[in-house]
DNA sequence: AGGAACGTTGACAGCGCTACCAGCAGCGAC
DNA sequence: GTCGCTGCTGGTAGCGCTGTCAACGTTCCT
C-alpha cells in the first residue's frame, strides 16, 4: 500500500512539467542549466514554476545527484571578532547562488576538527573551507581523499591540500616589530593569549625579528592559553611590566589585548606612546578611534572569507582558479600609539586625525 | 540500464543490516530510536555500524521521512557583536545532538527576511529561530502556517507566533535612564545608530522616562540609520554636544557607541563621569575594563541563544516547554562612568576595581 | 543528396532511507 | 485453551529528483 502522510500540498517538479507541457526531466534541467533548453520551453517552465510557486526539494536533489550544494566551514571560534569578519565574507559570497553554508566550531581543537571533518565529508559537501594548516595527519588524509574542492583560510604555508588563502602571520609580526624598531623602540614586549597556531607564528615572527636585532629576551614575552579579552590585555601587560620595568613598547597578538594594554596604561598614567608604544594586530574598527589612536596590522578578513568562498564555488563549478594559493598580505597601519612624532595634544574634533601612514607588505618575502 | 556513478564505496544501511543479521528497517530504527530494539539486536547493529564506519545519508533520510533535522536561524546581522553571542549560544546548544543550524542574514530587512523565510520553510525545517517581533504580515502568516516550532528571540512582546525569548528593550532603557536620574543627572542625551526596531524601542523607553521627569527635549536625541561603530559614537556625541552644551549624561544605544563617546570625551578633555556620565547597552566585555569603567545594561545574549535553541529542540521532540514566553530580563551594571561618587583616581592595579553594583530588574514591569 | 554533427528532448531506473502495516512470539486474563 | 494485548521485527512501496542513454529534428558540410 502507498502511504498517506501529510501530503502538505507541496508542488512537485512533475506538476510544473505538466503545466508547462514538458517532461519532468526537461523541467529539471531548467532549474539546473536553463541554457540547455530552447527559449520556448524555458519560458514555459519558468512561468509554470512561478505560477505554482515551485521550490525544489533539496533532499531529493541531493539523493538523486549524489551530491549536495552545501559548503562546509570549519572555524575554531565563534567568539573571536576575527572570525565573524571572515564568516561575513563567506556568507556574503554564498548569497544569491545555490550554495548554503554549514558551519561548525572546532573550539581550537584539532581533534574536534577531525571529528567534524569526518561528519562533513560523509554528507558529500560541494566544498570545504577549513581554518589554518595545522590539521591532524588523519584530517589531512581525509582532506586529500575528499572529492570536493577545499580552501584553507587564515594563513598560507607550504603544501596546501588544495587551495589556500591568507597571509603570513610570521611576516606580519616581523613587520610590526620592524616598525617599532624604526620608531626607535628597543625593549619590545610581546603579549599573547589563546596561543593558537597563528598566534604562535606571530610570536615566532616577533622572536626572530628581536633576535635579528640581538634584542630578544625570554622575559619580554608574556603569553597564556586563556582566551583573549580586553581585560586580559591589562593583566598580561601588568605581568610584563613587573618583569621588565624598562619596557618601551608592546606588540600585542591582537587588538583586544592592545586595547586592554592601552586602558592599563591610562590607569597607571603611563604615557602612550611617549613612555610605551603599543601595536595591535588585525586592525579592528575601534583602533582608529581610540585615544591615542592605536597602531595595528591590518588583515583582510572579510575579503579573505569572501574570496575563499568564491574560489571554492568557482572550483566546484569546474573553473579552478589559476592561482590556487592567494597571499592577501597585510599592512602595518601606523597610528599615534607607536608614532615617534610626539603625540600632539589634539583639541576638539572627532576621528582618527591625520591620514594613516601605511606600510604595505606582501607576506612571503622576508 | 542502471547507472555507474562514482560508487564511492559508501556504506549503506542495508550493508550494516546484513552484517548485523537484521532487516534494514530494524537497523534504521537503531539509529532513530534504539530503545525500540531488543538488547541483542541493538548491540549487533551497533557493532556492525562501527565496524563498517557507517554514517547515515541525511538526504535520503530527509527525503523518506519528509522532514529535515535542520534548525533555521534568521538574524539581521553578522557584524554586530550582539548576534555573535546569540549565535554562539545557538551553536553550542546544537552541539552533540542531531540538529544542524542553517543560518541566514536578513541584513535588517524584513523583506529579505520574508524571502528567506519562504526559502527555509520550503525545506521543511525541524524548527525556526527568528529575530524580533517585527515581521511583515506575509512573514507572520507563513510563520503561523508553518508546521514546525518557532522561537522569536531578542525581545519579548505581545502575541508570540509560538515561543519567544528575550527581554523588554523599552524597560531596559527606562532602567538605564532611571539610574542616571538617581545619580543626579538631568540633561541626558540619547545616541543611537542603525535604529532597528529594538534600538527604536530603547529610544522609546528613553523618551518615556525623560517625559516622566519632564526633562525630554527632542534635541537631546541624536540618531542615524548608519550601522554602529566606535568611531560613529564619537561623531554622534560631537553632534549632540553641539546641540546641547549643557549635557550632563549620555545614554548610548549600544556599547560600541559608548566607547566612542568615552574616547571623544578623552579627546576633548571632558571628565567622565564628573562632567558627563556615560551609560552603554549590552555590557560587552570591554566595558568593565575601560578607564573609567563603563556602566552598561547587561543582557543575556549567550543564554538567550542557547535557551532558544534548547526550547526549540524540546518542542521539536514533542516536549513543549511549560513557559513558551521567557523574559530573560536585564541588569544595569553600575560602573565608574555613571557613578556620582567622584571617580577616585585609582593607582596601579588592573581590572575593574570594586564589585559592580547591580540593579536587576525583570523586564515587563514598568 | 547523403551523412555527420549538433542541439534538444524524453524514458527509464534508481539514489538510500523510512512510513505504514502486517505478522509473530510471548504473556496474562478469562 | 483461547483471546487480546504488548513488544519486537520485517516486507512493501515509495519520498522527489536526476544520471544515463537513446532518439529526434535540424543544420551544415562534403
Amino acid at each position: 500500500m502507498g502511504r498517506k502522510r501529510t501530503k502538505s500540498g507541496k508542488i512537485r517538479l512533475a506538476e510544473v512539467a505538466e503545466l508547462a507541457g514538458v517532461s519532468p526531466i526537461t523541467a529539471s534541467r531548467f532549474f539546473r542549466n536553463p541554457e540547455a533548453l530552447s527559449i520556448a520551453k524555458r519560458t514555459r517552465v519558468e512561468s509554470a514554476a512561478k505560477e505554482l510557486g515551485y521550490v525544489p526539494n533539496l533532499a531529493a536533489r541531493a539523493l538523486a545527484s549524489q551530491r549536495t550544494e552545501v559548503i562546509g566551514v570549519l572555524i575554531p571560534s565563534l567568539t573571536n571578532n576575527v572570525f565573524s569578519d571572515v564568516l561575513r565574507g563567506i556568507y556574503d559570497a554564498s548569497e544569491g547562488n545555490r550554495y548554503s553554508i554549514q558551519l561548525s566550531n572546532t573550539r581550537y581543537s584539532i581533534l574536534q576538527e577531525e571529528k567534524l571533518l569526518r561528519l562533513f565529508l560523509a554528507q558529500k559537501p560541494a566544498g570545504l573551507i577549513v581554518t589554518g594548516i595545522d590539521q591532524t595527519a588523519e584530517s589531512r588524509a581525509m582532506l586529500e581523499a575528499a572529492d570536493c574542492p577545499i580552501v584553507q583560510i587564515m594563513e598560507i604555508g607550504p603544501d596546501p591540500v588544495d587551495m589556500m588563502i591568507g597571509f603570513s602571520h610570521y611576516d606580519a609580526a616581523r613587520a610590526a616589530v620592524a616598525h617599532l624598531f624604526e620608531q626607535g623602540h628597543r625593549r619590545i614586549g610581546f603579549v599573547g593569549a589563546r596561543m593558537d597556531p597563528r598566534v604562535q607564528r606571530r610570536l615566532d615572527g616577533y622572536v626572530s625579528a628581536m633576535k635579528d636585532a640581538a634584542m630578544f629576551e625570554q622575559r619580554l614575552v608574556v603569553t597564556t592559553a586563556t582566551p583573549t579579552s580586553v581585560t586580559l590585555g591589562g593583566a598580561l601587560f601588568t605581568d610584563l611590566l613587573a618583569r621588565e620595568p624598562d619596557l618601551d613598547a608592546v606588540f600585542c597578538a591582537n587588538d583586544d589585548l592592545a586595547l586592554g594594554v592601552l586602558f592599563e596604561c591610562r590607569r597607571r598614567e603611563i604615557a602612550v606612546p611617549d613612555q610605551i608604544a603599543i601595536v595591535g594586530f588585525n586592525d579592528l574598527e575601534f583602533m582608529a578611534s581610540a585615544v591615542p589612536t592605536l597602531t595595528s596590522v591590518r588583515t583582510n578578513r572579510y575579503e579573505m572569507g569572501k574570496t575563499a568562498a568564491n574560489m571554492l564555488i568557482e572550483a566546484i563549478e569546474g573553473r579552478r582558479p589559476e592561482q590556487p594559493v592567494l597571499d592577501l598580505g597585510f599592512k602595518v597601519i601606523e597610528r599615534q600609539s607607536s608614532s615617534s612624532r610626539h603625540s600632539e595634544s589634539r583639541p576638539a574634533g572627532s576621528g582618527a586625525g591625520a591620514a594613516n601612514k601605511m606600510v604595505a607588505l606582501p607576506s612571503g618575502h622576508d
